[in-house]
DNA sequence: CCAGTAACTGGACCGACGGTTCACTTAGTG
DNA sequence: CACTAAGTGAACCGTCGGTCCAGTTACTGG
């Protein structure tokens, strides 16, 4: 048996209360999205376990989009161009896709400590292309690294400013020098 | 009139209860805190402002000498060696004191979202290196990233598995990329 | 169409925590 | 030694994530 239709409907609700709720105000707690969904918070807990749960739900689904690019669609986001020019392609589509979600990145970030879930997957893919372009560095903490700087704080600091344009021009830079040869 | 003796006697028996016990556990309540100094919650409330007040002034005491070298002390660390120089003596010193107090500076971190404080000085200090040695780069993201390197998270992640001589080479390695003329 | 049942629902409740209040105590002063 | 301002701490508050459980409801097999 699949899943009840009202059990759907719901899910469906709370996920989009949710979504707004985040978009308008920063910080929202389980309660108040329970009651704009027009649930109970024990519905909430039963169908998405924590509040964690609720927000790698939310996450994934904004991503997911991406995800798909990246394993099946065209380069240099998908497979079939070079390393780095993929790794610039991926950081590109990560600080857009942050910038467009700062409090839902913010929130997520709350939670998931970056134990499984989205940020292990973004940290494979990096570290992989970081390794295929240059061997001899040390990927996996690099892409800890690159990956750090989308950190929501900074994200939000450069938001606020309106200037999240340095953002990807500069980890193109970084990108180029790094893994240039000497 | 300056401190009354007691106060001073219990400022002195919270900053080292707190210590302690983020040094023991990772997470503490100011309640815990409180206790385990032998005074009322309402005490550290008084002195302390809040429970991100606390967290800055243990933050600050930890700190104080490495600002001090940093400021007076002789070079690399102080001043009249390289920008370059300086940056990785720098990079070096904090990396250190991260990994050495890892449950205090993931406590200051969960409260002073990096605004002012030590995170603002240190930013700073890297932020002016930066442009010193390349005054064509974007010296003050770059700053954010590089400390955000330094982010408890991921030095937990390596202190866990006893590899953080890898931070250092890497951000050795990533300063002098950087930094380096092409 | 109906009865059985398992999944779903939601509001009351819980424990933890950061922070506030305020009546009381005590160290320093003239 | 009396006065007072600073210091003290325990009771109290609001919020929040999470649990419980008695009642409800969507599907299913007869």
């Amino acid at each position: 048996m699949p899943e009840r239709a009202d059990a759907a409907r719901n899910r469906a609700a709370i996920l989009r209360a949710a979504e707004r709720l985040l978009a308008e105000n920063g910080r929202v707690s389980v309660e108040e999205i329970a009651q704009a969904a027009g649930v109970g918070k024990g519905t909430v807990f039963h169908r998405f376990g924590s509040r964690a749960g609720l927000m790698r739900a939310l996450m994934e689904t904004r991503v997911a989009h991406l995800t798909e690019a990246i394993e099946t669609g065209p380069p240099p986001l998908g497979p079939g161009a070079p390393a780095t020019d993929r790794l610039s392609a991926f950081l590109d589509a990560v600080v857009d896709l942050a910038t467009r979600n700062v409090a839902l990145v913010a929130a997520y970030e709350e939670e998931e400590r970056q134990a499984g879930g989205v940020y292990q997957y973004w940290h494979r893919h990096v570290s992989t292309l970081i390794a295929q372009a240059r061997p001899e560095l040390d990927a996996e903490l690099l892409a800890h690294i690159l990956l750090g700087a989308l950190h929501s704080d900074l994200v939000l600091h450069l938001v606020r400013r309106g200037d999240t344009g340095r953002l990807t021009a500069t980890l193109r830079e970084l990108v180029a020098r790094l893994l240039s040869p000497r």
